[in-house]
DNA sequence: GTCTATAAATTGATAGAC
DNA sequence: GTCTATCAATTTATAGAC
């Protein structure tokens, strides 16, 4: 990795994090550069000094979402031994920006829907595809490591990262905490309802 | 309503089938009017003759998926005196056409996850939340049909639709026909399952 | 009533000054 | 190395011809 000036380095992650919102805010096709330079504090049309084009920032933003998530499930692993208690912590971590999730949706969601409309071929779609798998991995292995099967844990994962991306994208498009609220708390009993056979 | 010509009402009907599938394939912020024109043989800026602006398209747009959804709805309840019948097989469409939703996510889903960016107060926002309600209001019935208690109902209703919409989107954003497959035929048990205790 | 030419505004991107 | 002025292209929208 290439070691940039302090300042440098500064302003661009200032970048980054003005992207990340107003992605989540506004969209990746509505958000302009321009915009993205007001938020940050950095001169309008300056931002191509700090990338390439349009696409490099959203790539950088997609990373950056990937990077964070890992290091949230990592914190998780590390706090907590039972994955059961794990998996209840992940399910309801939304709630702790619901107002957000009800305003904007979820930012991981939304833009992966937004960036897959680029094709398959596409630089981000291939990015969104990856941050949508760092949480199946870790889901699966929460399962796998309560006894469950490897392919049936595969198969639970993808029923609690789907039901949850879906209970955000309805909470988001009724406007409704309490859907949000609820559905979590009904994943939450899910998530022990499928694991209760296969502990103690 | 107001009857226009013949001629008239075809390209204006040619214009909105068009604008539906170029929202579901490009998104609504990437798909231009030029583009919108050229698929429906139109000529390019003649748009505006139809529509005063692009948002009046979408809000056709948005209407007419409201409108083929209850279409399709009141099929199935006419086709099937059973709702756990009505409700396998809605949770089953998507499967008719796999390969687009695969390719190009679920053309509700993702289009009132744009439009919502735009605000709450947004007529295009509003339109969205109504989309939604028809699979809220819909799947809730065939809930109570089943002797569900309406306030259960209601939540089974927020459950099924919402773990759909993740299914279909999860699908997207890994680009597997498997997960789709798989995830489908999981809600569809679950729906057995949860429906269960109530009737016999 | 139908469509074309064009305006007005926006926006991604670049060349080059400081 | 940092930033400003500006370009070029795109796109929504309109005025007015046919």
């Amino acid at each position: 990795m290439v070691v940039a000036p302090y300042a440098s380095e500064e302003k661009r992650a200032q970048l980054v994090a003005a992207a990340m919102q107003l992605f989540h805010e506004q969209g990746f096709q509505r958000t302009t550069l321009a915009h993205v330079a007001e938020r940050a504090k950095v001169p309008p049309g300056n931002v191509y000094y700090y990338f390439k084009t349009k696409e490099a920032l959203a790539e950088v933003v997609i990373s950056e979402h990937e990077r964070t998530l890992r290091a949230r499930f990592d914190a998780l692993t590390t706090a907590h031994r039972d994955p059961r208690t794990r998996l209840r912590l992940f399910v309801r971590s939304p709630l702790e920006a619901a107002d957000s999730v009800v305003q904007f949706g979820c930012s991981h969601g939304s833009l992966c829907q937004e960036v897959e409309k680029l094709g398959r071929d596409s630089t981000l779609a291939k990015a969104a595809t990856r941050l949508m798998s760092v949480y199946l991995e870790w889901t699966q292995e929460q399962f796998h490591a309560l006894g469950i099967e490897r392919r049936e844990a595969r198969a639970l994962a993808a029923d609690l990262v789907g039901a949850t991306k879906g209970a955000l994208l309805l909470a988001n498009a009724m406007r409704s905490r309490e859907i949000l609220t609820r559905q979590l708390r009904r994943i939450e009993a899910w998530v022990d309802g499928s694991t209760a056979r296969q502990v103690r």
